[in-house]
DNA sequence: TGCTTCATGTAATAAGTTACATGATTGC
DNA sequence: GCAATCATGTAACTTATTACATGAAGCA
């Protein structure tokens, strides 16, 4: 019963319903502006179209770009109706810090200031974005509600690091 | 060439640092206690163990069970030191939302409710991890910081929820 | 005896990335 | 004409999950 990758077929549709574009396009668009939550790559974005072109989800419009169809704008509201399907969390910091003991104190403060490099970096990325959008357009109000969600996770793992710094010097070991 | 993946190995090499035990145990270790932040399943574990055992960095103790050799030890800590891969973000939540438009307010409203409700569940999921550890144990100190890591993030993951609500609310549609 | 948990493993399947191949358009 | 970008696609590979098969040990 095969069924497709459904977040996939979301995070297309979800393109193509700000505007009609090329595969290419859609790329693009995932990368830049969703780049900071989602990711897509062409083997998965080519194949997607193919189904959703062939289920009528999607057409062409007269400059052969791919477009939603009615059909695919009902099956978009449906998808974004659906549970967001949580994947498994891993992530890799936390899973060296646990056990830390093994890597000594000073091993971990480097981890901890490589990430906060990281988040720091990736918190000026989002200012950037931030500056493009505009708060009245319709599409991008949404937008800067997601990037909204980025900052405050990004300022909340800044407090945590700092936090765990002071803790992990204050230990004797 | 085909590298085994380093953090399969990671975790299985630090669950053998707190003690030795059985590949069973080795999941369960993963699922009570780094499971809020790791997975790891069966069918990733025995080829690892496999695979580490013939390398070397794991061998059998007295009663059969897995245990870290002393190269096993060093393998772990060269480990450690190693920076995190960051998976492609994938956040279902926020894509649901940058394509919110078209789904409306209500639908990005029920979301939301049900991340909030989500949330809650796990940081009480987390309260209940974090009183059975002790603060005066060498090992348990380090889970404790990433606990706090879980806390911070849930936290802001909360207030940004609020934001949002309000934001939302307030707009025309 | 029979039920549950512990224990080890494999096979099928899914999901996704990367690299490659190919060609059309566009700007200089 | 040539380089860069746009555009579409596929094949190989990696990673990971799920379901299945199998059996030992503990205990009621």
């Amino acid at each position: 019963m095969a069924r497709p990758p459904a977040q996939t077929d979301l995070a297309v549709l979800g393109a193509l319903s700000l505007a009609p574009m090329s595969g290419y396009r859609v790329r693009q668009e995932i990368v830049s502006t969703l780049g900071h939550f989602w990711t897509e790559s062409f083997g998965q974005i080519y194949p997607a179209l193919a189904r959703l072109e062939a289920s009528g989800d999607v057409g062409r419009d007269d400059a052969g770009r791919f477009a939603l169809t009615p059909a695919g704008r009902d099956r978009l509201r449906a998808l974004l109706q659906t549970p967001p399907e949580f994947g498994p969390p891993r992530n890799g910091l936390l899973l060296r810090l646990f056990f830390g003991r093994a890597a000594g104190r000073r091993t971990c403060l480097d981890l901890l200031a490589e990430t906060e490099r990281e988040v720091t970096r990736r918190l000026a990325g989002l200012a950037d974005v931030r500056a493009t959008l505009d708060p009245a357009d319709p599409d991008e109000r949404y937008a800067l509600l997601t990037l909204s969600a980025g900052e405050h996770q990004g300022r909340a793992t800044l407090a945590w690091i700092a936090e765990t710094r002071a803790a992990l010097e204050s230990w004797a070991d």
